[in-house]
DNA sequence: TACATATACTACCTTAATAGAGTATATAGT
DNA sequence: ACTATATACTCTATTAAGGTAGTATATGTA
């Protein structure tokens, strides 16, 4: 019942580029302020800046940042790009076939958390993040 | 955002063992028909035993039933026991100190959702999914 | 007691997510 | 053009969850 690893580095650089907009921020810089294994946020930064999040610049001074309006971005929308969202849409219990009319044991007490995730993935937006700016990223 | 495997396969083989009381039921029956793992079975059937939710008779005849009252198994119980419960309290950016005083930027707006899920697993009994016959296990 | 049918236990194998190393390539500043 | 600082790419390593194999042990039935 969690969200996986990049997803949450995912979550976390967006958020913080979203913070921090003024200029560019290395992959290195990134790795530093936000303790995350730098290779893999390499890694995970071509894929975000693939997916149109962020945008890279290469050479002196450069790094990334935010490529879209953070209000328009919903945590939805990262999750699908992530590829972690197909997941929120199996079945509780596993089965392939699972819906309204063949639901398994555990379907309808399941909807109504499923709803609570799906609407706060759904209506939240990288923006609405920073509303705190004390806190953490 | 799911359940692990073995969360999973509790939870359908208490709930197959709720269903049907009246007589134990092999790791072999229970292997077939409910379609899981026989050895990953087996490994977990024990581990139910030693946690008292079923009971384990060998030889002839032998098998798991229930050993607990199915009204007064609830989901959290069963979650905590398999180890899953851990989890679903950790901060959902991956922080390892996230509370309302030190709040992870996503900590409110996942708030919601959580106590979703957290009523669910807390309110939900084994016996409560048996409702309707109808459904597969 | 012999045997078939069970669980119980220990060790090992597989897979996917996560993490790391090394190198190629692009660019700003001088 | 040279160099330092970046990203981009490919391949490999680690880890934990999930799954398997083999054997020991217990028990009902004949």
């Amino acid at each position: 019942m969690h969200f996986s690893k990049t997803t949450e580095y995912a979550i976390r650089v967006l958020s913080y580029l979203c913070r921090y907009p003024s200029e560019p921020h290395s992959a290195a810089f990134l790795h530093k302020e936000l303790e995350l294994p730098y290779k893999y946020l390499t890694k995970l930064l071509t894929k975000l800046e693939k997916e149109g999040f962020v945008s890279a610049t290469k050479g002196c001074n450069g790094g990334f940042r935010l490529a879209m309006d953070a209000e328009s971005i919903y945590l939805h929308t990262i999750l699908e790009s992530i590829g972690e969202s197909l997941e929120s849409q199996r079945c509780i219990l596993g089965f392939e076939m699972c819906d309204a009319t063949n639901p398994c044991s555990l379907h309808n007490k399941w909807l109504k958390p499923k709803k609570a995730i799906d609407e706060m993935l759904e209506t939240t937006t990288l923006a609405e993040l920073m509303q705190n700016e004390e806190r953490k990223i």
